[in-house]
DNA sequence: TCTATAAAAGATAAAAAGGTCTTATATTCT
DNA sequence: AGAATATAAGACCTTTTTATCTTTTATAGA
């Protein structure tokens, strides 16, 4: 029931990259990684994985950096967490029982899915383009700063 | 937003306890771990520290074992994690934001939100007694064995 | 009082997750 | 061609979580 650390970063980077990249437009690792304040050798390890996964692209050299594809901005938030995580670990009982399901639920089995269900449908119907879109549209916060840096003077 | 799995061992021992133990019916730690098919060491461990922090009682020797209390059923689900987990891991944001909140939300917020209310809700209000006793009633399965294996004749 | 039993305590180990560093490779620009 | 830049790849390190093992202590009962 649980995004890992990688997964979030993920996610995070790829809404930036929709937000902010474009084909002409690449972004290096060390930018997006102070963006979004995640440390920036784990996010380039990240990203490997990400591009190899047909989920961002990349280009080398001068210039370059990482953006999304037309392709790449269809995918859904989703094909993010199966590339890091997979899928298991979000169908994952809450109490950990092996086998949870409407036959057999656990004590939280019938508040957990339904909103399993709302949040993986958020995740599976929408673009990552579609998602940033929304995102900004509701001036929602991407980073993983202290918000009171970004506001305040300093 | 997860319960480590330390967590949701103490919450299912727990559970047990208030079903099959009393101050006069001990119960080991092998018994108990057999049962809801969890590493005795480490169950052992975990209770030991569930025993500090009151949540569970034990008596050494012969017949001895671990057992609920009178106080002890009075805790709640909620004691139980705080005292392994500490609270702040079930506050986390949902895509790891350092700060989300209704004012700053993240994309997930308010689905997460009512959702994390709910389940705090159930843990909160009710003792672990009442919620043995709800889970027995409703017949829900509290093992981490695999299920076919309890069902089936083998 | 001796023995068996069961938890307490503490040390240690194994695995997973998170994070870093170094070298190689591709690309652009001069 | 050569220099600069940015990702790719792989080795490596650290921390946290999960799990185990050994020794000690308390208790009951013969």
């Amino acid at each position: 029931m649980t995004l890992s650390r990688a997964s979030k970063y993920a996610i995070l980077s790829a809404l930036f990259l929709a937000e902010h990249s474009s084909e002409t437009k690449k972004i290096s690792v060390k930018v997006i990684a102070e963006s979004i304040d995640v440390p920036s050798p784990f996010l380039a390890k990240l990203f490997q994985q990400l591009v190899r996964g047909k989920i961002i692209s990349s280009t080398k050299g001068p210039n370059g950096g990482f953006y999304l594809s037309k392709k790449n901005q269809k995918k859904s938030v989703i094909d993010i967490i199966e590339n890091i995580d997979g899928l298991g670990r979000l169908n994952e009982c809450f109490l950990g029982l092996s086998k949870c399901d409407g036959e057999n639920p656990c004590p939280v089995h019938f508040i957990v899915e339904p909103f399993k269900q709302q949040i993986l449908g958020k995740f599976r119907d929408k673009t990552i383009i579609e998602f940033a879109e929304e995102i900004s549209a509701k001036g929602r916060v991407l980073t993983l700063k202290d918000v009171d840096n970004l506001t305040s003077g300093k």
